[in-house]
DNA sequence: GGCAAGCGGTAGACAGTGTCTACGCGACGG
DNA sequence: CCGTCGCGTAGACACTGTCTACCGCTTGCC
């Protein structure tokens, strides 16, 4: 057997799948076979399929949140220009791990709180608001929140082609300065 | 054999399937029994089970489509009072059809163009592009295109419960009125 | 009128899935 | 030495999507 426990080797396992085959890949036999076991295996850690593959996303936001922190490490204390990197990290994420992304946004793991979405999304949102505060933004909160979405927004469905089919644009760019410069002079 | 030829009949079946037991009921088996033919008998009309759900799919921009037709025509001419509406609208169908919303939005289906995307999205993109241009925004399509982001964004993460949880309202509604007033301005 | 052809649906097979249950092996404590 | 128990195996079950062989019924044609 090899290195590490069990319940860590299936969400790598679990990981390493997503990233080449994407989400219909990422079968309860399948994940177990990457990670040399048998296919009941992986009930002794999660009690569902789902479960499993909630413990795969929460790896997701767990890269998602270094990448943000990251970020926000990296550029200055300018609101504006914090955000905008802020937006294409989002969106890069988005096109980078596409597999993962959509696994992450599903509705049926959100559900229940198989992922600790609180826990997880909640430092994520509190950077955006400390950063409209300073931008001086009379309702932070309700700011904030629409940005996120925003952005969410524009990551999805740019990711989809939905907006390039739309706009005929071939780069985000333009949509995210829009979300963020509206934003800041709400 | 009842009125309606099969194709129409199984869509029809997905589409009352799918509000009733929502996204993961909808197997292709099971809407052959709500339509009473047996299981092989779809194949005829849908060469895969994604291409029948692509049709249900394609319903349900049908309605969202005329949802946002019916409500351009009862609000006025004011940009403002017409994008609130639209948003609100927009936030109500995913909150009233929540598998529908599901189902129209799941990356695969959008891959290929099983649904015919840009013929169902491009009239409803245009009436935000319309908006935007009698409002006097200076990039009426970049601004648009945001603005959708936005309010699908919202509408999804909404549905979710993520923005209940990071912000503590218990409406969309300042979230919509932040997200219009900030395009509107932009 | 008889008959071939083909449309539209049936029925069974096949590999694969998630879940459940019974079993087994190997280490560890008394 | 023996029981216990954690951890993984292996098989069964119902169900899924796809494929293929079949079959009845209508339709067109000579």
């Amino acid at each position: 057997m090899q290195p590490g426990d069990l319940e860590t080797r299936l969400v790598a396992a679990g990981v390493e799948l997503l990233a080449e085959a994407g989400t219909d890949a990422l079968s309860l036999r399948e994940i177990a076979r990457r990670a040399g076991v048998s296919h009941g295996a992986p009930r002794r850690y999660f009690p569902t399929h789902q479960a499993l593959l909630a413990a795969i996303a929460r790896e997701g936001y767990r890269k998602l949140g270094t990448v943000v922190a990251e970020t926000i490490g990296e550029s200055g204390a300018q609101p504006r220009a914090a955000l905008l990197a802020l937006a294409r990290r989002y969106v890069d994420f988005a096109r980078n791990e596409p597999g993962m992304f959509a696994l992450m946004f599903r509705h049926d793991l959100l559900r229940g709180n198989n992922i600790g979405l609180r826990e997880q999304s909640t430092p994520l949102f509190g950077v955006l608001v400390k950063l409209l505060t300073q931008a001086r933004l009379a309702q932070p909160t309700a700011g904030a929140a629409a940005l996120w979405a925003a952005l969410h927004g524009i990551a999805q469905l740019w990711h989809w082609g939905t907006l390039q089919v739309v706009t005929g644009f071939d780069t985000p760019e333009p949509l995210l300065v829009a979300a963020v410069d509206a934003h800041l002079k709400g």
